[in-house]
DNA sequence: ATTAAATTTGGACAAGTGTCCGATTTTATG
DNA sequence: CATAAAATCGGACACTTGTCCAAATTTAAT
């Protein structure tokens, strides 16, 4: 017979789930560490647990596999990457604001966030091979979609189909942007801002 | 001593240089396959080894390692798709023409080879971490790059940088179509064409 | 036809993989 | 403080991986 009232049992397990989602983002953000630097092929469940300075049997504990894992990792990319784009395009209303900012985040992110951003591209072909990573790839595509539906609403320039075509523009060049960036011929955040307005003027 | 003509050698052992790199194409078209459907990270030389009915062992007779099997079969896809490119543009001449012909040529293999570009993008996403898959991805870029270049020139709409750009850009979208193909909403040759020729109209 | 070279085989090998589990330690509850 | 539950560890496990090699077979040259 339990001798505590049953509100005070609900509080309990809530504390017990929330700690126990914090510990999970805390793993999946040392994760990140590991597969930002040696990409999804190759880093195995002893690469995260090293870097991370975690025995192995945690991982599992946590995360029932390597994939639930990863796919906790990406989901934290969203949450920081997007609601940064949301943010920047909050105060912006007219045309010329609305390019500005989006062209400074995405300019900002390269230059800041390239290593994270390779790892979400990698992701992503995975996702065309895996089909265990497609809802999480759509999830976030439609986030991102979403973001140059509302810039279009904010410059007037709204046609139908915008949105994906849009998306698909500039991720094109966010993409060669991020490529030159870890590979090779890394420019400075003017450079990338003024070719990324470019991409906006001509869509918006 | 040698009793044959220098020549004669020399006509010999040609011979036989060519009739390696010719098995080591068929090698690589069947390793193609395998590649193509389960992806860099998941294809094993047991996998190829299978289903090009080779033996193991095989493979490293013709091949360094597995790194120079897949740069082989990544290679093989260059020339086949830019030399199609190449080819749709040469007897392009005017604006209308070039525009037609390059959406026309990149609708068509979205609908016909999604699978093998497939297999490109997620060996240039392999190349994000690894630098042995760099100079290919670089030298397979660098032909697009001049694709575009050259489409601009005949539409007398080539401002300095337009190559890569331009390359971004059409990139993007070809991409989102190549996934859009894969792994959820086809669409037909028409509409893939006509989006594609928004892109180029803006671009030249 | 004989001999040398090239090709092909199938398996051995060590290293690395994801997964799982019993034992131990830490934390929270009465 | 005592006791139950949660958390953590480190290694065992079965399996896959790329690589390599000695032997067998096929091909070509004299």
């Amino acid at each position: 017979m339990s001798t505590v009232a049953p509100d005070k049992l609900q509080a309990r397990a809530d504390r017990k789930t929330r700690k126990r989602q914090e510990k999970k983002d805390l793993i999946a953000r040392s994760a990140m560490q590991a597969l930002q630097e040696l990409g999804y092929a190759n880093t195995s469940l002893r690469d995260i647990a090293a870097r991370a300075d975690l025995s192995l049997g945690m991982l599992h504990y946590y995360f029932e596999d390597r994939t639930q894992l990863i796919l906790h990792c990406v989901s934290l990319y969203k949450a920081a990457f997007i609601s940064g784009l949301e943010e920047a395009l909050q105060e912006a209303n007219d045309r010329e604001s609305v390019v500005n900012a989006l062209a400074n985040a995405l300019a900002t992110s390269i230059v800041e966030d390239a290593s994270t951003h390779r790892l979400w591209y990698d992701i992503r072909s995975q996702a065309l091979f895996d089909p265990a990573f497609r809802p999480m790839v759509r999830e976030l595509e439609a986030a991102l979609i979403s973001v140059v539906e509302t810039a279009g609403k904010k410059t007037g320039s709204a046609r139908p189909g915008t949105g994906e075509f849009g998306y698909a523009l500039i991720d094109g060049v966010f993409r060669y942007q991020m490529q030159n960036q870890i590979t090779g011929t890394p420019r400075d955040y003017e450079s990338l801002a003024r070719e990324m307005k470019a991409v906006l003027e001509t869509l918006f």
